[in-house]
Formats: structure tokens, C-alpha cells, sequence
RNA sequence: GGCCCUAUCGUCUAGUGGUCUAGGACGGAGCCCUCUCAAGGCUCAAACUCGGGUUCAAAUCCCGAUAGGGUCACCA
């Protein structure tokens, strides 16, 4: 038998990085067992249903590499893949139940329902419903509906036995039927809901293993007994932990953010992304910057093979606890008996780790390729192709320092224009006094910075071994340190006080620039 | 509150009765390197929730307590 495997997002929000974990466990199972997965859609919920939110789930499934073999704008087989489009199916489904006794016409009011579960709760009982506007017969029907009540259909669980399942994950559960609740499944406005429409999609998809976060598996045996009812076969089922917030056991929730920014790491990793989206300018969605949603990531430049990397290790590990996994190796190693049991929080601090280390292993010419609209973005660059000559140089010079594609924007002052360029000249005295430490007298920044012009204005071919040996030999003339008398060039020519090595920014901009900055400086601090 | 799930460093985890004075990774601290910032190298601190059993032997098996979490919708 083939293996299909499913996930089933709602459109109503962004693609949640939870939700991705559990979208790349039921990949990785599909792919390792040589079957399909399916990308459906649950948009059952009209009320909450947003269209417009669909696409960039799919945007965000794409741009991670998890691709979908059938459902939403590939089809497949199994048409229709989006919930809405199946209403008839289901109701079909309900009659089967109504039929079989399985499942009843039920004419209580919210209220009415309401104040029973909290009498339950007060008195510390089972919240279980007491059927009392149970309508079996036509008679019933017709006398609920006379005093102007709607009805539901209700299915009508067991209030006796067990139910025993087995979980990949879980291994061997069983739950008294007694206190599983009699749930709606035909709202009375005659749609359905999720645990109906989710048991007839598995059997229509001829989904054999159930993937899912443990949050379901308390809807497990309604599911159960709605599909045996129905007479389908029953999957195997596996429920992972669920991701939780970062530092604590609670389900991750993406409306939670500035209580998660209270977390030091969090909002480290959240400051770092911001100050890029800042220099981007306007995002595309405001809404969606936020590290619980996978948007927030494409957006500041992280990789999805970092992403990946680090998500599949949320709830499952390897015997040898090994940590770097490409795609493939996934797929090789993977398995439902190694993933773990309890939940585990999000910890964006080492998905920053696993980034780092993808973009260190990246070869500069594919650097170049991720760095580029980034660039392209903040105005810096105008003609990706022209400039691609520059930006490997930057890429090169910058060496480890970058994590992120958007961490470019790091280096936004070897691309502005000179004029552009802002020179303190109190942060560059600050440099030539430690240049010249222990001496006694100091030179003005006025006096020396001619002096380090012509240093630099020498060096011939103007490239990083040249400048060091020109500025150690001003700095030997003078009884100065050349380490800090290379800052003052530093931000003399960029403005800045770090960045990567001082003869390297100097070289990249080249002769000219160079000049033309150190000449601005000068002006301005005379 | 009922039902269900879970319990190893701050975090992710390895560990399935002796090889555990519990291993790795992220994060943290320190040192080295160093023109700043990174990166890199070395070193350190840091955990078996508790209590009972079973056993020659328990992080590992059993029971209980405690704690955390999930779920009990005409949401999915």
C-alpha cells in the first residue's frame, strides 16, 4: 500500500512555523516511503476563512522546498482538495450516520448547551450532554421545531466501553467511551464541521498515516468512531508534541509576540531581523514579521535548508544526536519511532545557529545570488548584473561575518554614494588618541589625517597588504599604534566604527572613493 | 473540574538495567587570536522533579505524589 500523507492548513492567518514542523514530518515520512503527500485545504469555517491568506501558505510551502504531489492548484485524483468545495459529500456522510442511529438531530440552544457543561464543570462531572432536545423520531423533529428551535446533527457516542488505538508516537491508548462528548458535525445552518470533514477527506485521499500535532489526539476516538461508522479503514495514526513558546511548555501562539519579546533571545533574534526589514523600508506585510511565522524568516534573508534544519530537530532526534541534516538526509534517516514525546519550545537563538552555519558553508558565488535582491531592495543597487563584480568583493571581504542575506545591508556605506557617507570626526579622535597612547603629544585629526591620505594614496596595487604596510610605516614615523590608526581610516571612509577589516573596506572602495571620502573627512574636521 | 499526554543542563536532546563521577548542540562565562566587529581555537559552569518499590545493580522497569501541558465549541 502507498503511503499518503497529508497536511491540512486553514487559511486563516500566515503559515505558522508549528504548523510547518508538522507539514515537513508528514513530507519526510511520504518521501522516505516512496508515497504522496497532500497539500488539502480546511476551509470548512466560512466565518473565518480569509482568501487572500491561502496564497502565501502556498508561497511559504514553495519557497521551502515541500513540495505537494496533490491539493490545492495541482489537483489530483481526489478532487476537490478545498474543504468548501465538498459540502455535499459530507451531508452525504451525515445521512450515512443519521441512518446507521450513529448520529442524531439535535435541537438544544447554544445557551442551553452552554449552561449544562458549566453545571458539569461545577459539579465536577464529565462534561457530557444529557440528549435531553435529542430528537429521534419525526414527531420529535416536528415538535423541537414548532417551539422554533433549529436543530444540528450531533454524533452519538458510546456511553459505554473502550476505545483502543495505537500511536506510533504515543504507543497504546485507550479512552472510556463514556466520557467522549456527543460533538456537532452538521452545524445548523446545514455545513459541516472539522472532525466530519476531516474523517471522510482522509478516507476520499486514501490517507494512510495521520501526522499530526498532539493537540488532536483527544479528537482521535470521535474520529475513530465517526470512520468506523462509516465503515472506512482506519489509519495509522502518530502525534507529535506540539512546538511551544519559547521558554515555557505553553502551545506557541503567534498573537503572543510581545510577551516572547520579554525573552532575551527572542528578541534578539527579532531586533536583529527588524533593523534589515528597516533598512528594506516598507514590508509587504507587517502583520506576517513575526518569528513565529515563516514569512518573518524569508523576508530578513534566513534559508530554508537552515529552517528545515533546525525544525526537524524540534521533536525528533538521531541515536547519534547528530544535528546537520540536509533535505535528503532527512529523508533517509527519518522515522516515526524516533520522535520524541514531550513538547518542545521554540528556540530561535539556535535556528539563528543553524543559519549561521548554512550561510558559512555557502559558496560566495551563490552568496552573491542571496544577498543581491536585498540590495536591490534598500535602493543601494540599481543593476544587479553591474553590480555583481562589486558585491563579490563585499561578499569575499565580509567572510563569516554575514548570518543572514539581508545582513548585506551591514555594509549599506560601500554602496552609498560619497556624499552620503556621515563622518564624526569626535568618534575618529576618539581612535587617533588610543593610536597614540603613551606618547605625549597627540596630533590633531586635522594634522594627521593628510598624513594618513597620503599613506593610503601611495600604496600601490591599493589593496589590503599594500594599505597595512603603508599605514604601519606612517605609524612607525609618527610613534604611533597602526591598529588604531587604521580605525581612524575606518571611519573616515565609512562612518562607521565596525565592520570587517579596515584595509579590506578600503580596498574594496577602491582608490578613488577612498580619496574622495578621506577628503570629505578632512574638510570636516578642520 | 473530567479525560488525556509529558517529565535529563536555561533550551533542543543522546541515553531502553551495569560501559553514566550522564554525552552532544545552542545559549552563557573565561582565555587565546586580533585594527573594530565577527569567525575560529581552547577551557569552564550547567540536568536525571520527588517518594516508594523491583533488582546484586536504576536516568533507564513498576506504583504514587508533584509539576507542566493539551483537550472538553454550531474553531480547526
Amino acid at each position: 500500500m502507498t503511503v499518503r500523507t497529508r497536511f491540512a492548513p486553514s487559511p486563516t492567518g500566515y503559515l505558522h512555523i508549528g504548523g510547518v514542523r508538522t507539514a515537513l514530518f508528514n513530507w519526510l515520512y511520504a518521501r522516505k516511503h516512496g508515497g504522496q503527500f497532500i497539500l488539502r485545504i480546511d476551509d470548512t469555517d466560512q466565518d473565518r476563512n480569509q482568501p487572500e491568506a491561502l496564497q502565501p501558505i502556498l508561497e511559504g510551502f514553495k519557497w521551502l522546498g515541500l513540495t505537494w504531489d496533490e491539493g490545492a492548484e495541482v489537483g489530483g485524483p481526489c478532487e476537490p482538495y478545498y474543504q468548501s468545495e465538498k459540502l455535499p459529500r459530507y451531508q452525504e456522510a451525515v445521512r450515512q450516520l443519521l441512518d446507521k442511529g450513529l448520529a442524531y438531530w439535535d435541537y438544544a440552544r447554544p445557551e442551553e448547551t452552554k449552561t449544562e457543561m458549566e453545571l458539569a464543570e461545577k459539579e465536577k462531572r464529565p462534561k457530557i450532554y444529557s440528549r435531553r432536545w435529542m430528537a429521534e423520531t419525526a414527531a420529535d423533529r416536528a415538535r423541537f421545531e414548532a417551539e422554533g428551535r433549529t436543530g444540528s446533527v450531533k454524533v452519538k457516542m458510546p456511553r459505554e466501553g473502550v476505545c483502543k488505538f495505537y500511536d506510533q508516537v504515543r504507543k497504546d491508548i485507550e479512552v472510556q467511551w463514556a466520557g467522549e462528548q456527543d460533538i456537532v458535525i452538521q452545524r445548523s445552518d446545514g455545513t459541516v464541521t472539522y472532525n466530519l470533514a476531516n474523517v471522510v477527506d482522509d478516507f476520499d485521499m486514501k490517507i494512510t498515516h495521520v501526522i499530526r500535532a498532539e493537540e488532536h489526539l483527544s479528537n482521535t476516538p470521535r474520529q475513530i468512531f465517526m470512520l468506523e461508522g462509516l465503515g472506512y479503514p482506519r489509519p495509522e495514526y502518530a502525534h507529535l508534541p506540539f512546538v511551544a513558546e519559547p521558554g515555557s511548555k505553553n502551545k506557541l501562539s503567534k498573537r503572543k509576540i510581545p510577551q516572547y519579546l520579554k525573552n532575551a533571545d527572542f528578541k534578539k533574534v527579532y531586533d536583529h531581523a527588524k533593523a534589515i526589514a528597516d533598512r528594506i523600508g516598507a514590508l509587504a506585510a507587517p502583520e506576517s514579521f513575526n518569528p513565529v511565522l515563516v514569512d518573518f524568516y524569508k523576508q530578513v534573508g534566513y534559508f530554508p535548508a537552515a529552517l528545515l534544519n533546525y525544525l526537524v530537530l524540534v521533536g525528533w532526534a538521531t541515536e547519534d544526536n547528530r544535528e546537520a541534516f540536509t533535505l535528503a538526509e532527512m529523508v533517509r534517516e527519518f522515522s516515526l519511532e524516533r520522535v520524541v514525546q514531550n513538547p518542545a519550545s521554540l528556540d530561535v537563538k539556535k535556528l539563528f545557529a543553524f543559519q549561521a552555519r548554512h550561510m558559512q558553508s555557502l559558496p560566495v558565488a551563490e552568496k552573491i545570488e542571496q544577498v543581491l535582491p536585498f540590495l536591490v531592495r534598500a535602493a543601494l543597487v540599481s543593476d544587479a548584473d553591474a553590480a555583481r563584480a562589486f558585491v563579490s568583493r563585499v561578499v569575499e571581504a565580509a567572510g563569516p561575518r554575514m548570518t543572514v542575506a539581508g545582513d548585506i545591508l551591514d555594509y549599506d556605506y560601500l554602496f552609498l554614494p560619497d556624499e552620503q557617507i556621515s563622518f564624526d570626526p569626535a568618534i575618529a579622535t576618539k581612535h587617533l588618541t588610543a593610536a597614540f597612547k603613551g606618547a605625549t603629544v597627540v596630533p590633531s585629526l586635522a594634522e594627521m589625517l593628510p598624513k594618513l591620505r597620503a599613506a593610503v594614496a601611495s600604496a600601490e596595487p591599493f589593496a589590503h597588504d599594500t594599505l597595512k604596510t603603508a599605514t604601519e610605516a606612517l605609524a612607525q614615523t609618527e610613534g604611533a599604534k597602526a591598529g588604531p590608526l587604521s580605525q581612524v581610516l575606518r571611519v573616515a571612509a565609512t562612518g562607521y566604527e565596525v565592520g570587517f577589516s579596515a584595509y579590506d573596506t578600503l580596498a574594496v572602495l577602491g582608490r578613488d572613493r577612498c580619496l574622495a571620502r578621506l577628503d570629505r573627512a578632512l574638510k570636516a574636521s578642520v
